[in-house]
DNA sequence: CGGTATCCCCGTCGATACTG
DNA sequence: CAGTATCGACGGGGATACCG
């Protein structure tokens, strides 16, 4: 929680509590879905975990997150309250959408890209039993080039390191590339036309993969321009 | 515009921009119509006035504001994109209503409540020529107990001094219980016959300045537990 | 009116390591 | 898995004064 503004304003009473560097973020990642402290983590994986803990207690005490601990492990789930700042970091989400479009190289992490699309399979499209997708990064350093995602319908998990499991495809491109797919700026069939990224695998399985990985909930917000053609 | 997150999130981009301390209260006084430097600052009195301007640097930087210079004035007017974080701010404001009610001594700032009031004055209501309404705060001490409001169809001026002109009507009571009928916590009527607010004047311009001054384009958010009842 | 200039402090945050 | 502990730097921003 910031320091206080000393205005009655509502505006400036919830600024009070958001304005915290990265605390939208947490909530963001709370309204998301994720519940463990590890979990949290991973939608932030730049910020410290006792500053992640500190901003935890921040909002238990704002009585924005419920910590839920049963002994066995802890949940963080929001509140009602908390969960009323959905349309918050919804139209912060749609306005960066439309308005921040340039992306440094440093905003793009692919464990982020990753977690993110894990997050969001679509797995009423996926073919029966195991699925192994890999991404390989060309402009990655070798460190954080190569990822595989298994896929079933029961989970999905991230590794960055062989699991073993047979690959059943395998994309190839620029991060950069995929980060727009995902954030909804270039579609799945432009990429792929261009040819900036590739897929491999059996021809069946190339068509659908797409349909696994849906973009981003802001890639459909229209873009600035779009008014003027329609 | 605070240091960057290094992430793709729209979320995480439009926040870099935004969780500055102040950065959202400077916006929402745009919002609000305010133009000047002095104007703005108005509302945001507590911000250093070098903080101010390097705020609006930054949002020009960021394309969400043009200053514009006509050599003879200065204004900040906000570009499309700095209209389009309404959404935001209106969703914060609705938000801070509903779930950070309680206000603390130092939220309660005499000077801010009369901006806002005379910013939102119904001129239709007003009767003919000029009308001059005097507040006294019960509980606030005397440097900032008595404000005067100059209205007329033109124009609206705050003093914090007595203009000279004759008093209309005279509102008393705390500066809290005012600010409670502002925020939309309760209403004129409820705050008159409790008693802790009373107006005195001639019955007729008692009973019009309840419309003179209409609450805050909060005040209708619906509360927490309206909807039990409805 | 519309800002700059300066100073300095204190709190925030990042980094790193470690624990039950 | 779920955090704490510690430390240091830096820079944001508050205060105050001043200029065109």
């Amino acid at each position: 929680m910031g320091s206080p503004y000393h205005q009655f304003c509502p505006v400036a009473k919830a600024t009070e509590l958001l304005d915290g560097r990265w605390t939208l973020l947490v909530i963001r990642e709370l309204l998301s879905g994720s519940r463990h402290f590890n979990d949290l983590r991973r939608g932030v994986p730049k910020m410290s975990p006792a500053l992640l803990s500190k901003r935890l207690q921040e909002l238990v005490r704002a009585g924005v997150v419920e910590r839920r601990d049963d002994g066995r492990e802890v949940a963080y789930l929001l509140t009602p309250a908390g969960e009323e700042l959905r349309p918050v970091v919804e139209s912060l989400g749609a306005w960066g959408t439309r308005w921040v479009g340039e992306l440094g190289d440093a905003d793009l992490d692919p464990k982020l890209l990753l977690w993110d699309l894990h997050r969001n399979v679509d797995s009423d499209l996926l073919p029966p039993g195991r699925t192994v997708v890999t991404f390989r990064f060309l402009d990655v350093p070798a460190k954080e080039r190569d990822w595989w995602l298994v896929l079933t319908a029961a989970a999905v998990d991230v590794c960055d390191f062989d699991p073993g499991y047979d690959v059943a495809v395998s994309v190839t491109g620029t991060l950069r590339e995929l980060v727009l797919v995902w954030r909804g700026d270039l579609d799945w069939f432009q990429a792929l036309r261009s040819g900036t990224l590739t897929v491999q695998g059996p021809e069946q399985l190339r068509r659908a993969l797409p349909g696994w990985f849906p973009p981003s909930r802001f890639a459909a917000v229209p873009r600035p321009d779009a008014g003027v053609l329609a």
